[in-house]
DNA sequence: TTAACTGTACTATTACTGATAATACACTAT
DNA sequence: ATAGTGTATTATCAGTAATAGTACAGTTAA
């Protein structure tokens, strides 16, 4: 369902919060829709469930799922969330393009990177 | 001369690092110059010799500084190393540009954020 | 009811890494 | 000589990620 990168800075129940945060807002994992349980999920990735467990607890934090106990977690509908998220991405951006032009990367540079990113298949 | 972001998590020497490269390759640190020592750097950032040590050994390992036993440590002349940094921004910025697709973010707003990114100056 | 699954909570332990502390040595300049 | 450089070494502390093991409460279906 998901990959880790074991070599990432990020820690493991980080990237497995990011991965169904993607997930989830990609319409992957529809609204409604069941989680994998705690348990199998840690079997399937080979990570201790209560690595699972604080990650799953993040998701539910953020809006993302919402637990019942006994019959598992599900996928919450919220449509701020993705807004939330595009705005995040905007500010990583900026800082990153303030940094490109501050070292001299030519702006033709970037201008043709975000030309071909983008027209590979058209946007959501 | 430099700051360091506690919030951060990126260690502390990684950071200086950084700072330091961007003071040379943005020519503010002129190759032949002299950088600080090490013990007075960490007295005045209050962080341990130990750690501007590591910092330095980084940048000496990188090509951007020479140590003279003795004399101090002095910034090195490389034009390869821009060049590098470059490289690997624009890779940075090809992988956060996917992202931003991916979920969504329009091609018009990462345009209009380069364009207002790289219109406040003429690039280096 | 029983069994097997769910989420949740708690404590303890291990492992890794960043950072500090305290020295020590070799070299340079005044 | 003295004070400043870089460099190296060892030990220790602190924080956090991750694991391990156990336990409890609720749901589901045989």
């Amino acid at each position: 369902m998901i990959t880790i990168d074991y070599q990432s800075r990020a820690p493991l129940y980080e990237q497995i919060v990011e991965k169904f945060q993607m997930l989830i807002l990609t319409g992957a994992l529809p609204p409604g829709s069941q989680m994998p349980s705690v348990r199998s999920l840690a079997l399937e990735l080979s990570i201790n469930p209560n690595t699972i467990q604080k990650a799953f607890a993040l998701l539910e934090q953020q809006g993302y799922i919402f637990p019942i106990k006994g019959k598992g977690s599900f996928v919450a509908e919220n449509d701020r969330l993705i807004i939330q998220k595009r705005e995040n991405c905007l500010l990583k951006l900026e800082a990153l393009l303030r940094h490109a032009r501050e070292i001299g990367v030519p702006k033709a540079d970037c201008t043709a990177l975000l030309t071909r990113i983008y027209h590979q298949e058209v946007a959501l």
